[in-house]
DNA sequence: AGTGATAATTAGAATTATTCTAAATGATGA
DNA sequence: TCATCATTTAGAATAATTCTAATTATCACT
């Protein structure tokens, strides 16, 4: 019965007022988005969901306010290879799973001290604010994103 | 006195025989180029160094022959968030290390039991085939890459 | 050596995701 | 209400890479 820390709609006007920025129904609506589907969507599809709620918003804000969330910590931007960026509202320590066939992204939650461990072989002098662990390969169909599971 | 597997020039026809193409001068120059300086250069920073060894070469032979050595497995493509691609002939396990102030990349050598490790964290029905492992950070100057020490 | 088949290279156009620019709109608060 | 500053917006610009179609090089055979 834990629930994710800050993965709430509530906590975006928080988060941005800390960092001095307003909440405005864009960022809201952007955001409502990434927690609805967690599907690692990039920012055209995100375009694409948001606008049947708010149609006249435009692409440029879609890359604009998803840039804010990043900048707020609320959300992940991952990239694959070169391909178009995709966003992550799940703030747990994990890694990324890509999918050949699918092409689809699957959040793998990371034991507590698997990061440090990791980071344990950086030679001194190497001073890590992040690690990123990315896997390839094939998933089983089974593994597919089921219907929005939150908690 | 270990030598690194299959990072000799010589090495490159004999790749390239085993995936049924030919060694040409141009992939030869290139792979040599990457021997030479290992600091992760782009197609482009390929390109200019090539140039002074082979004037009359495209930028787009220079595409075309990086991709040939990352499909015979003589090079590894290395993206870090949308930047463009860098190369790397290296082909250890290794992970990469950004310093952010400096734009460089640094090679991490992993203990041989570390992918193992981080690849036991997959749930059944998750079949890796590749698993990178990037820190994002700052490095001390006495880890900037010295003059192309091999080994 | 000559010939046809295939592979590789090349210049330049096209593509794609993203960023930039400059103007319009919206909120804040003296 | 007005001035100020933040945000959004449309469209142009950018940057890395890929594609296209033509040319050149290599190879296998005769
Ligand atoms: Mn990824
Ligand atoms: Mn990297
Ligand atoms: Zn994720
Ligand atoms: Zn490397």
């Amino acid at each position: 019965m834990t629930r994710p820390s800050v993965t709430t709609p509530d906590a975006l006007a928080q988060r941005l007022a800390h960092s001095g920025l307003r909440s405005t129904p864009q960022r809201e609506v952007i955001y409502d988005v990434l927690l609805k589907k967690r599907d690692h969507p990039t920012a055209d599809e995100v375009y694409a969901r948001v606008r049947s709620d708010m149609p006249s918003i435009s692409l440029a804000t879609v890359y604009n306010c998803l840039e804010t969330l990043v900048q707020c910590d609320l959300v992940r931007a991952v990239n694959f290879e070169r391909g178009p960026t995709r966003y992550c509202p799940n703030l747990r320590p994990h890694a990324h799973f890509h999918d050949e066939q699918s092409g689809s992204t699957h959040d793998i939650d990371l034991p507590p001290d698997l990061l440090e461990k990791v980071s344990a072989v950086l030679p001194p002098g190497y001073d890590a604010k992040s690690v990123e662990i990315t896997f390839r390969g094939k998933a089983l169909p089974s593994t597919e994103p089921k219907a929005a599971a939150n908690k």
